[in-house]
RNA sequence: CGGGGCGUAGCGUAGCCCGGUUAUCGCGCCACAUUUGGGAUGUGGAGGUCGCAAGUUCGAAUCUUGCCGCCCCGACCA
């Protein structure tokens, strides 16, 4: 397997961007750095959506809604908040358009100026922080447990198909609290619902950790995150969960009266993933035939191809085929049958293994003769002859066990991937060579952690969660070191 | 914002260095026929501001200048 990455290192770029194209989940727009989420792209986003919506209501929160656009007044309020997305941020300064008196079309009226320019938002702390102010006195408004899904806006430099785009779809959990405790607990249990649906729907293993200073969220105390492994072995940063402290609260001044009537700060926590689990997703899973989708989460989990010569036969077919829908839909398994005459087999054959659909049934007439059908899993490549009857649950055993097996191999690959490094020339060796994670002492000092990224570009992904204490000497500065951490190159 | 590559039909491209009839080829698209167990075949057909603008020239996809856009690599970042 690390061959086939090695040889597809240089092209990883073209790789990943064709399989997406291919199977059509997006498309570039017009718009520079921004992205058309397609019909299955978006598909894929909503079952993922909806699962991660669902467990937010378990864990006891509420949906809602707050603008687009933040005065710009607003995003100031938190010192480092403002330090870490004012080079990031699109604004508005007018409101109307006009025709070019000179003829050139149409131009901004600048007599539409506003007065205090709008952000569009980076993300909602700022936004949502202003009205809590307005929602909680009392210790009984607390604990205040709200999510939205939303769009965003950063300006980055550089951007990659859901990856990093200007703009990209999220959800973001924004909650406050009576007490420190409470929120770290809020942060850790919204981390582990984000760790369950990476290891659980997506069939990709994560490390839970917890930021350095210099990858923390702007306006953190303590930033948690999942860190997943890519199969070029880089890292990416899955999904957060901030401990904001009593910061927020201290910009936006929200206080709440106590038991005891005393007057304090309230607690809060962030929590978000986004359109960029859809990346992750991709390049996890995914082989030279195109995306390999989690069963869970595939939006066609079964696609049925009828192999026929004449409407006789076809007729034969589709009523053989009509039994094995209705049976999987009464199972809960999202099928498709693609009776498209205009489309061959070989053709359908090889746009569902692009677009990453788990099993594919084909039956012509001389399976029917026997009973059977040809059923094939896209996650190795097999195929094999299964009876009619009770194929329906054979299905639903099949994608159970292709869901196992592509989170049995990403996690291989992952484990395989993490290495101990105990002096800078292994690390360095192992960074270039092997790449995927390397766990290694740190003097927990910033200044090291530049270094180390000036040097390698390798960054502290996190501190892993479950971390094992052990005395060592930081790989760069020999410095006393308690435990190792996780660096990697990451996206 | 720096470095590299590119812009010719819906997509991918040849032609450009060395200017010259009607701009090449493949895929896709339309029609008909034969087909259908791994991206079918044949015949016919439609489709082009050669990224934009200016210049040189009898003549520009080709040469010159300016501009615009995209992709990749850096810095930035989820």
């Amino acid at each position: 397997m690390s061959k086939e990455i090695t040889s597809r290192e240089k092209d990883y770029s073209q790789w990943y961007n064709d399989i997406i194209l291919k199977a059509g989940l997006a498309d570039y727009s017009a718009v520079r750095g921004c992205m058309i989420i397609k019909p299955y792209g978006f598909a894929l986003w909503e079952k993922m959506r909806d699962q991660l919506d669902k467990r937010f209501k378990e864990t006891g929160h509420q949906n809602a809604y707050f603008p687009l656009f933040i005065p710009k007044s607003f995003l100031s309020k938190e010192a480092a908040h403002v330090e870490g997305f004012a080079k990031e941020c699109a604004v508005v300064t007018h409101y109307r358009l006009k025709n070019d008196p000179d003829g050139n079309g149409i131009i901004v009226d600048p007599e539409a100026k506003l007065e205090e320019e709008l952000i569009i938002r980076p993300t909602s702390e700022t936004i949502i922080w202003n009205t809590y102010k307005t929602w909680i006195q009392s210790y009984r408004d607390l604990p205040l447990l709200i999510n939205q899904w939303a769009n965003v806006v950063r300006w980055e430099m550089r951007t990659r198909l859901f990856l990093r785009t200007t703009e990209f779809l999220w959800q973001e959990g924004h909650t406050a609290h009576a007490t420190s405790q409470e929120a770290i607990d809020e942060t850790i249990q919204m981390l582990n619902v984000y760790a369950e649906f990476a290891e659980d729907w997506m069939a990709m293993p994560v490390v839970k950790g917890v930021k350095s200073i210099n990858e923390r969220f702007a306006g953190a105390v303590d930033t948690y995150c999942i860190e997943a492994l890519m199969q070029d072995g880089k890292a990416l940063q899955a999904g957060t969960s901030h401990f904001l402290g009593q910061n927020f609260a201290k910009a936006f001044d929200v206080k709440f009266s106590d038991k005891e009537n005393k007057l304090d700060y309230v607690w809060a926590t962030s929590w978000g993933v986004s359109t960029r689990l859809i990346g992750a997703l991709v390049m996890a899973h995914s082989d030279d035939d195109g995306l390999v989708l989690p069963p869970k989460l595939a939006p066609i989990q079964v696609v049925i191809i009828p192999i026929y010569k004449g409407d006789e036969q076809k007729k034969m077919v589709d009523e053989k085929v009509a039994k094995i829908v209705e049976d999987c839909k009464s199972l809960n398994i999202s099928v498709k049958y693609d009776d498209d005459d205009s489309r061959r087999p070989g053709w359908k054959f090889a746009e569902y293994e692009m677009k990453g659909v788990p099993i594919r049934i084909a039956i012509g007439a001389r399976d029917i003769e026997q009973n059977v059908a040809e059923v094939a899993r896209r996650d190795n490549k097999t195929k094999e002859t299964m009876s009619l009857d009770g194929l329906a649950d054979a299905l639903n055993h099949l994608l159970n066990d292709i869901q196992e097996n592509i989170y049995n191999r990403a996690a291989q690959f992952r484990n395989e991937h993490i290495t101990k490094a105990d002096t800078w020339e292994d690390f360095v060796q192992l960074l270039d060579e092997k790449c995927g994670f390397i766990s290694a002492h740190w003097d927990g000092t910033p200044e090291t952690e530049d270094k180390i990224k000036e040097l390698t570009k390798a960054t502290i992904r996190c501190i892993p969660l479950d971390n094992q204490k052990e005395e060592g000497k930081c790989i760069l500065t020999g410095n006393p070191s308690g435990e190792r951490v996780l660096f990697a190159r990451a996206y």
